[in-house]
DNA sequence: GGTCGCATTGGACCAACGTCCAATATCCGC
DNA sequence: GCGGATATTGGACGTTGGTCCAATGCGACC
């Protein structure tokens, strides 16, 4: 899925430099997407697309805190570079505790932009594959039913089960050929991979799938 | 051992500046140590006493980026603000991006200073939590035998015993008694809780202590 | 030289787990 | 109503896990 090559994703209003930084990225061998502003972007944006963005602060209407904001509200996770002309502190304080992946000052010298991309598209990279595999497992919880999500539950936090049995109000042996096929669908062999796989995605226990 | 109330590091250069302060956040209810440079603050510094570390970066000698190497390197996982007059926007996004829990601009709002402390404190509470359990259990790892130990790896990642037996050399037997005392000192009573301890502590399994 | 912690193993025995085959009951959608 | 998915249970059987009592060999520390 991902072995697409990582986007860059230029949004800026001033054209001559966009035009310029967008050279200057593909001849540093980036690929390129150019926006002249948010609302162009977030139009055409496909989450999952892997890379990051390169962000202009100083644009008129949208700030570029919004389009973080908008961004993360729609469940994309793309890391941006914001670049500012101004020294704008308490701006840079609030991007960065959003998650900004870097926040730059022009005037910037190319090897910063690049090695910021490069960082961001490193991190995006991982992110995506840790996501991938939450999202498989959270596949795998789905097909279960919901009686084999209680017998999941209560199995790992090591319940024996009897003790399940008693708990769900029926006896062992429903909960063997429940357990069973909870493992099966899990697809692991012993109690100990099936913990980690819920710990490593849930990071917590309320698959619920409340719907 | 946490019961001591949070503490609030206050370090500037500045006399007039630093009582100032001092009495401002005493009026405001914390408990306050006030100090006139980094390396009388880190003279003094117990890395065990809960707080948060106030900083002005516009210091001669070190600043503040240095402190907060400094203190990581101690092992100090103390949240810190900074405080600063000029706008560098350079140093503020290395100081986040080393994990600083804030950086306000002078001239600040006591509110918003005030707001920032609360929530480093809050922070630090949380994370002294988690250290805490952490340790705990790292404790009962190290109570634990060489051989104890290879077990311990090998059961959580769900090896049988004859297995682990076959992969350690020795018979199943063995490796049943081995097993027995390693949950008993691990304090758990089933595979699962042993194995979310593991994740939760070493979050991975090179829990080697190495020395 | 003796004691202690550690690792090892045996035998016996029971509890727990897992799976095969088989069967019944309910609910849902076509 | 029928087929399918779901939940339930029984019986049988073999594997695995866990504990009790008991014992041996080894290296370290006093």
């Amino acid at each position: 899925m991902s072995l697409q090559p990582p986007t860059v994703f230029l949004v800026d209003d001033e054209a001559l430099v966009r035009k310029a930084v967008e050279r200057l990225l593909r001849a540093e061998g980036f690929e390129v997407a150019a926006f002249a502003s948010p609302a162009e972007f977030l139009a055409a944006h496909d989450p999952a697309e892997p890379g990051c963005l390169v962000l202009d602060m100083a644009m008129p209407g949208i700030n570029g805190l919004e389009l973080q904001e908008t961004l993360s509200a729609r469940g994309s996770a793309l890391p941006i570079i914001f670049l500012t002309g101004r020294a704008d502190v308490p701006m840079c304080v609030q991007a960065m505790k959003r998650g900004a992946a870097d926040f730059l000052t022009k005037p910037l010298k190319d090897t910063d932009l690049f090695a910021a991309i490069r960082r961001a598209l490193e991190h995006d990279r991982n992110a995506r594959q840790t996501r991938a595999e939450r999202e498989d497992i959270r596949a795998r919880v789905a097909s279960l039913t919901p009686r084999e999500r209680d017998v999941l539950k209560q199995v790992v936090t090591g319940q024996l089960n009897k003790q399940i049995a008693f708990n769900l109000g029926t006896v062992e042996k429903t909960i063997k050929v429940h357990r069973g096929r909870v493992m099966e669908k899990m697809r692991v062999t012993s109690v100990a991979e099936l913990v980690r796989l819920v710990e490593r995605c849930g990071l917590g226990f309320q698959f619920d799938t409340e719907k």
